[in-house]
RNA sequence: GCUGCUGUAGCUCAGCCGGUAGAGCACUUCCUUGGUAAGGAAGAGGUCUCGGGUUCAAGUCCCGACAGCAGCUCCA
């Protein structure tokens, strides 16, 4: 060390300051700290900027030493993940040209172009040779690099997509790019110290992925991999991806009978009698909630002549995701959406601010063609129904009116279980109808609503629907994952384009303002969301079976037929088992099917009047009165619990 | 829609280098009448998704259709 070293000044994240040479490392200013942190160091923070360990200080900085246990720490992890399996692709297929390798949820992926698809064989052999590389502990050397001589570079390995992007994507004159051992890529980083800091990870999947997301371009292979700090919180990973698969709705539905899907209707569900019932409920949740909020249900036709679609606008903006029928020689379309059938109740009668706000609700059937690749089990149908309504309101009624559906979604949610919902204020897409300052005025009224709830939202530019702004909710469901539910849509336009008018206070004739909204959104998908939310294990009021009764033995189903009587008579669902499989095979299956009450009886049972409970958890729960169970489970299902 | 993978009994799946189809569960019948996660036996059940082609011979190989699954910018 030079004596005439400049000292300067680091402040570290406990608020004390320490002075080091100029030139000193990150990884220098962690070796100062602590043997331990020393060790765990992965990167750093300076002046609140990721970079590498070798990142050297240039002057007085706040530095913060970022661990592999960090989100940070974890992301640049998965950020050398991804070059590490670069470097065993193009170690095992010469020629092989890199796309783009960026980290996400959970993983990280690498397109590339190996000249053919890679298979489920590839796989194993792409993360040995990540594991040798990974072993051979290869130093990891950021360069800055002009973009011409970073160009040259890459035009020596043959990287045309590197070249690619760095000519139309990057205006910077010089670029980083990241080097270990005979490996190079463009990266701006930062990125382990070196290969050996890979302990834990695995290459998941290949599949393909067009070049920039662009069909027109060339397919790619995507591969996916995933690295984690420990070789346990991999495995916990990997469990947690396991148990995932466990609950996909589409494996439940099959395994409790709740729903099919046949050749025949592509994306459209069968609800069989089980998923029926559950359907049924939440309509019936639903239904209940309209009467305490003040919304009005209607029934509307299935199939409209053209030209109301011409009116509304879908016909411009929607045609392709319509199904379209020629019938008595008139052309004739399957509604996608209820809100124009709604415009002619309300356009039905001369129309006075007194009936403001008119809060008509409909759970019509509705049929979207999504694309073929698009549908995928409940979560996106081509035929549902919503817990939709459209709200008429004057203008000045927007914002009481948004706090109302607001109020109305908070209560649906809890009782679901679905908590701190993420919203979204999703603006002017790129094809729509409407002038510019009316979608202004709509996203502003939007805007001051959320404001006025005190609700934290993002702004989703260009996500909202064609005939205006929207709030869209997602909200988090038991496996952490991100569902969209309810959408508040405001709408300036439908009321222009179908004439509708209320005479105001002053005797003026006034045009309303259309609130279209939804809470669960689409009954099929709300449904897929739920199911995988509760791992099939249904609260007793939504239970297509709530008790299975199951005696012992023959002769003690007179008794359980009373006690199947005494459930059902108090509008329970029961199912008596009077098979003959023994009492064991009896709980199996009703355990299967995750009843969450059994009531089992037998002589014990049938001389004192009571059954053995035992529940959905697990575990003889003994003996209670008949009375008093049917009273616990009447109790249970009116609270909806 | 595009790319890849898959399609065998109601369900989950096996079926080798092409030689006429198998298991477990479920179902039917019989035996068993049992106390908290599956008692036993017998039987029935298949146009191997559909349509073409190659072959003496196709569930198996090739082409096409349909359906399902995964993916299709979370921007170096």
């Amino acid at each position: 060390m030079s004596t005439a070293a400049t000292l300067i000044r680091v402040r570290l994240p406990d608020g004390s300051t320490r002075e080091y040479p100029e030139g000193t490392t990150v990884q220098g200013v962690a070796d100062s700290i602590g043997k331990r942190l020393a060790k765990a160091a992965i990167a750093g923070k300076v002046d609140g900027r990721l970079v590498d360990l070798s990142h050297a200080l240039r002057g007085d900085a706040s530095v913060e030493i970022v661990t592999e246990e960090r989100p940070e720490g974890l992301e640049v992890l998965r950020h050398s993940g991804a070059h590490l399996m670069a470097q065993a692709v193009r170690r095992l297929y010469p020629g092989a040209k890199l796309g783009v390798g960026p980290v996400i949820e959970d993983g990280f992926y690498y397109d590339v172009d190996v000249g053919r698809t890679l298979s489920p064989d590839d796989l194993p052999k792409i993360e040995a040779e990540m594991k040798k590389i990974a072993e051979e502990a290869i130093p990891v050397r950021r360069r800055e690099l002009s973009k011409d001589e970073a160009i040259r570079i890459m035009q020596g390995r043959g990287e045309a997509l590197k070249i690619e992007m760095m000519n139309q994507d990057i205006p910077d004159p010089t670029v980083s790019c990241y080097e270990q051992g005979e490996f190079i890529d463009l990266c701006r980083g930062p990125h382990v110290p070196d290969t050996g800091r890979l302990t834990a990870f695995k290459v998941l999947k290949a599949t393909g992925a067009y070049w920039r997301g662009d069909q027109s371009k060339q397919m790619l292979q995507r591969l996916y991999g995933t690295a984690w700090a420990t070789r346990k919180d991999l495995e916990t990973y990997l469990f947690r991806m396991e148990e995932a698969k466990k609950r996909d709705h589409r494996r439940l539905g099959q395994e409790l009978d709740l729903f099919s899907f046949q050749p025949v209707a592509p994306g459209a569900p069968f609800f069989h009698p089980k998923g029926a019932i559950v359907y049924n409920l939440l309509i019936g949740l639903m239904r209940e909630l309209y009467q305490k909020y003040g919304y009005q249900e209607v029934v509307t036709p299935q199939i409209f002549d053209v030209s109301l679609w011409h009116t509304s606008g879908h016909y411009a903006n929607y045609k392709d995701k319509m199904y379209f029928t020629l019938s008595d020689e008139r052309e004739f379309a399957v509604k996608p959406m209820n809100c124009p059938g709604h415009t002619f109740i309300y356009a039905h009668s001369k129309r006075s601010y007194r009936e403001l706000p008119l809060r008509l609700a409909d759970f019509g059937r509705l049929h979207r063609l999504e694309q073929s690749g698009e549908i995928a089990g409940l979560t996106r149908v081509r035929s549902f129904s919503q817990d939709d309504a459209h709200i008429f309101c004057a203008p000045e009624q927007i914002e009481s009116e948004i706090t109302g559906v607001v109020k109305m979604l908070t209560e649906v949610y809890t009782i679901f279980g679905f908590s701190s919902p993420r919203v979204c204020l999703c603006t002017r897409p790129e094809k729509s109808i409407g002038s510019e300052e009316m979608w202004q005025k709509a996203e502003a009224a939007l805007a001051a609503a959320l404001q006025a709830n005190g609700i934290a939202y993002a702004v989703a530019k260009g996500d909202g629907a064609f005939y205006g702004p929207k709030i869209d909710y997602q909200v988090r469901d038991a496996l952490n994952r991100e569902h969209q539910l309810a959408t508040i849509q405001l709408d300036f336009s439908l009321p222009e384009r179908f004439d509708l008018r209320y005479t105001s206070a002053a005797d003026r004739e006034e045009r309303p303002v259309m609130i279209h909204r939804a809470i669960l959104g689409s009954l099929e998908r709300f449904f897929g969301v739920y199911l995988e939310h509760c791992a099939g294990n249904f609260p007793v009021w939504l239970a297509p079976v709530q008790v299975a009764v199951l005696p012992i033995a023959d002769a003690f189903n007179g008794y359980a037929r009373e006690v199947a009587e005494a459930l059902a008579g108090k509008g329970l669902r029961v199912k008596l088992d009077d098979s003959n499989h023994r009492a064991s095979a009896k709980i199996a299956i009703a355990q299967q099917q995750k009843v969450p009450y059994m009531a089992v009886v037998g002589e014990r049972e049938q001389r004192d009047r009571t059954v053995s409970l035992r529940e959905r958890s697990g575990g003889d729960k003994g003996a209670i009165p008949l009375d008093d169970f049917v009273r616990r489970v009447t109790e249970e299902n009116g609270a909806r619990r």
